[in-house]
DNA sequence: CCCATAGTTCGGATTTTACGAACTATAGAA
DNA sequence: TTCTATAGTTCGTAAAATCCGAACTATGGG
């Protein structure tokens, strides 16, 4: 019992804004998504372990990549023991131009100013002040 | 006691790209700063009681001018017993170019989508199935 | 001072997220 | 076939984020 679901993908015409937005709010989720467009072949989960000089619980990279999938962001495939993932960015581009290559590009320019500059917050979603 | 806490902006330098796609994936915060971005002078709070067909609780509204406002998506200034808020879409446009555009548009071309095409999902940020 | 309007804060219910433990699934060796 | 290792998933629960009504603050005008 407690079977494998199969995995879902969305058809390119479901995919939302909200939902692309929502899961590359998520750092590691970002970071992964860049790391799977930048590069020419797949890449399996296990090769995310550990990022941005984290490292990332097995169960929950797992859900990173349901949601990153689910979003329609990533095709995984399986194969043998291993799972393929690559990002489905040409789909996207079709349906919303632009969008993927300015978030890829924002998050390019903001983690060169943190490199260079001096002042280094360890999750930046929430800039909260006291 | 209780009193109320002062408007928090960071500045432009302090603002993050998670920070941003965090807050428009939400779709109500969304049509608002779509809204605000699109029109010429400021716009008060109440002005989105009601929003996309749907009415938002005015506490709820409160807090996703905060939402807004902390992310550095939106200034808002205290004038008499309302508050006026704009969008940061300049700076922001100098700091992370075609980011908001590319976000814009593609709220656009997903709702005329909806508007012509057939099935309506209520609340499109998770499309999950079974 | 009293009232109305605009927005905020509080508190509790609901929802979402994170992660360790236990599990499934597949390949290869014995 | 059975054993073992590897890759990833599911479950359970604790922690965090979100939602919203009630009560509040803040400001302006009789």
């Amino acid at each position: 019992m407690n079977v494998m679901r199969p995995l879902i993908h969305p058809s390119i015409e479901d995919v939302s804004v909200e939902g692309i937005l929502h899961v590359l709010s998520d750092p590691v989720r970002a970071a992964i998504y860049a790391e799977l467009a930048g590069s020419e072949g797949a890449q399996i989960c296990s090769n995310f372990l550990r990022i941005r000089d984290r490292s990332i619980p097995k169960s929950t990279l797992s859900q990173h990549f349901q949601a990153l999938r689910e979003a329609g962001l990533v095709r995984s495939e399986r194969r043998g023991v291993e799972m393929h993932n690559t990002s489905r960015c040409a789909e996207i581009q079709q349906r919303f131009p632009g969008l993927i290559a300015a978030i890829l590009n924002a998050h390019s320019v903001q983690s060169a100013v943190r490199t260079r500059g001096a002042k280094h917050k360890r999750d930046a979603r929430k800039t909260k002040v006291g």
